[in-house]
DNA sequence: GACCAGGCACATC
DNA sequence: GATGTGCATGGT
C-alpha cells in the first residue's frame, strides 16, 4: 500500500523537484533544512534572502558573521536565537566533513554519517534525514508530521510509533531509491496541503482515496 | 486572537 | 524510551 499511494501520488502531481532552494546548492539546503524546523517554508525563503543579500550564504561566512547579524538575518524563520547557533554548529561541521559526505557509501556507513549529523546541536532526526537526502543524495527517507498523518489516515499505521521505527516501515516498502524517497516524500507534503489532511475532505483526497 | 508551519533540546518520569 | 515544555515569527 506505501507503494501504491506513491505511484497515485505521483500520477497525480508528477515530479515535484524538491529541494525548493532557488540554487539548488548544497549549503543552501543544508540551512534551509535548519530553518524551516517548526517553521513554513515561505518564511524560510525570506530569511534565505536576507542571508544571501547580507553575504552569508556560505559555511565559511556564517561561521566569521557576528551572532547578532545572523539572528536577525533569521528572524522570520522563527526561533532565531536557537537557529542562529545552530547554523555556525552546522557550518563548522560542513566545512570540515562535506566532501565525505558526499561520497556513496554502505548501510553501516550511512549510518554512522547520520548519527555524526545527529550529534550537531540542532539536528534531529528529521533534519539529518533531509540533509542526507536532498544534499547529499543519500538514501534515507524522511519522515514529518505530513508522513505521520498519512500514514495514520491512509495506511492503517500508528503515527505515534518512534521516528525510526516509521522510517523502518516505509524504507522497507519502497526501494532503497534516492529518487523515490526524494520525491515521495515532496509528494506527501504537496498532498497533505491540498488535501483532508488539513480540514474537511477535499475533492484531492477524494481521488486518492477512490484508487485505493 | 487562535492556530498552524516540512522540529529540537532538555528535564522528568 | 515516552512525554511535556519552551523556543519566535508570520500568515490565515
Amino acid at each position: 500500500m506505501i507503494h501504491r499511494i506513491y505511484q497515485v501520488l505521483f500520477d497525480l502531481y508528477g515530479e515535484q523537484h524538491w529541494w525548493p532552494c532557488k540554487t539548488g546548492n548544497r549549503w543552501e539546503i543544508v540551512t534551509g533544512a535548519i530553518l524551516t524546523q517548526n517553521c513554513a517554508w515561505r518564511n524560510v525563503e525570506k530569511a534565505l534572502e536576507n542571508l544571501t543579500s547580507a553575504g552569508m550564504d556560505t559555511p565559511e561566512n556564517i561561521l566569521h558573521a557576528e551572532l547578532e547579524t545572523l539572528c536577525k538575518a533569521v528572524r522570520p524563520a522563527g526561533f532565531s536565537n536557537q537557529k542562529s547557533v545552530y547554523l555556525k554548529g552546522i557550518a563548522a561541521f560542513f566545512l570540515e566533513h562535506e566532501s565525505e559526505y558526499c561520497q556513496e557509501t554502505s548501510e553501516s556507513e550511512l549510518h554512522n554519517r547520520r548519527k555524526k549529523l545527529l550529534s550537531v546541536k540542532g539536528i534531529g532526526r528529521e533534519t539529518a534525514d533531509s540533509i542526507l537526502l536532498y544534499a547529499f543524495q543519500q538514501p534515507v527517507f524522511v519522515i514529518d508530521a505530513y508522513t505521520r498523518r498519512l500514514a495514520g489516515r491512509h495506511l492503517g499505521i500508528d503515527e505515534a510509533l518512534p521516528y525510526d521505527r516509521l522510517q523502518e516501515i516505509f524504507m522497507s516498502a519502497l526501494p532503497r531509491d534516492v529518487q523515490v524517497y526524494n520525491e515521495y516524500h515532496a509528494l506527501i507534503v504537496q498532498f497533505c496541503k491540498e488535501s483532508c489532511l488539513k480540514k474537511g475532505c477535499g475533492e484531492i483526497c477524494q481521488r486518492v482515496l477512490g484508487k485505493e
